[in-house]
DNA sequence: TGTACATCAGTGAACGCGCGTTCACTGATGTAC
DNA sequence: TGTACATCAGTGAACGCGCGTTCACTGATGTAC
């Protein structure tokens, strides 16, 4: 006969179920559990794509039935849609931040790719989700994150106004150069969670170089070269 | 009593089975099939990723039975090895001719650019696998595509030493510029199978200008923009 | 040319397994009085 | 403060299904003589 169970129910048992249980309201434990099973899909996200993992082994990760899923969300695509909200959430102020920060105005450059660096260092997880669901095979995550990466765009586009020489050229310019550069950082963020730690210096100061060579082509740059001639 | 089939495992049958049977050699028909294997594996890769499409999947879209398949894959890794290999074959040679036909030596951006656009348009499948998979959920995968990648970016590394001013600098800085224009144009690969046809025109010309705006980086580059001194 | 035999691409049944989703349930937490 | 009841996060059994892989097989193609 086993011994009988007092809390059959608390996922976050583990070490500190009594405390949990004794200390959290309902709506708390139930947040908790939702924050286990986001963590739970990112952590099987670093070996699998998004449409190859299944509800049970998020659930099996998270210490629930899966049945309790549903509490928390009704499919696994609405899941992966709030692991992208997440993804973006803290980056996007980051990096206005290492823009707008006049202490660093002198070298936004190198700021801007450390902080990017950082980043990634510190949110591995989900900048892996980001590079490899990018262009991955479900495609209301792909459009959530086009969207996303669209408005980081766009800010950098505006902000870009306030450079010399970039600041005299049209939004429409001004958007060409951000998408490139943006383009490039989401380049170096999937490179970089596909690198060894040791190899993260390295994969930092090529991408400083590469941005410093796109700064020179648009600091050299006259209308002639943007095709202007057909618009 | 079903009708007596007199040729049982012919999976090309549809509607040239006979014509098949008489004219092709064993060989020849097993060819057929390892190309249909993988072209149903390319089909049913344009909505969803490599791991997570099955085994069953591809066979049943083939016209084979699943126990069929390892007559000619180990297992679907495999199958997905050689898909790297086919949607590079073709690709690499284009390229270097774009580069290197003194025909088009005048223009090289925008013919490289438009040699591109057309590979894109004729092999979408392959490089939707190649942007799908690139940072995807299978490792040996995600390696034989950066492999590939970097065969590309070393040859226009080497091939920029004929170009005025780039020729001048060392391989290493050449490097630098291939990886950005390769990152680049994977970028916009990636950006056009993901687009309506319609706009493709659109992706060509801003990739066309952005690569542009990176020559003119190029040509005004002086050592010290490059951080040389770290070195 | 015909015959006997070898090869091997493709078949079909079978296996154990993990899947997503349903359902009625349990029992701790929360609330009304 | 205590009691009776409502809420609802998590349970566990059950379902039908597609999966990868095994196995012994079939019969057309290929080869030796």
């Amino acid at each position: 006969m086993p011994a009988p169970r007092s809390r059959p129910h608390n996922p976050h048992g583990r070490a500190g179920a009594r405390r949990d249980s004794q200390e959290l309201s309902r709506e708390e434990h139930k947040e908790l559990t939702r924050q286990a099973l986001l963590r739970s899909a990112l952590r099987l996200l670093s070996r699998n794509s998004f449409d190859s993992i299944s509800l049970r082994e998020v659930t099996r990760e998270a210490g629930i039935t899966p049945t309790a899923f549903y509490r928390h969300f009704d499919d696994m695509e609405e899941l992966g849609l709030v692991l992208v909200e997440e993804s973006f959430g803290s980056l996007r102020g980051m990096l206005r931040e290492a823009r707008s920060n006049p202490d660093i105005f002198n070298d936004v450059i190198r700021r801007s790719v450390e902080v990017l660096v950082a980043h990634v260092r510190s949110h591995e997880a989900h900048m892996r989700f980001i590079a490899r669901e990018r262009h991955g095979g479900v495609r209301r995550i792909r459009r959530a994150i086009a969207r996303e990466v669209d408005l980081v765009t766009t800010e950098l586009a505006l902000d870009l106004a306030v450079f010399p020489v970039v600041g005299k050229w049209g939004i429409e310019d001004r958007r060409l150069l951000a998408d490139l550069i943006v383009e490039l950082m989401v380049g170096v963020a999937a490179d970089m969670v596909d690198a060894e730690p040791g190899e993260h210096a390295a994969v930092a100061q090529r991408s400083e170089r590469q941005l410093r060579l796109i700064m020179v082509g648009a600091a050299n740059w006259r209308a002639g070269y943007l095709g202007r001639d057909r618009q």
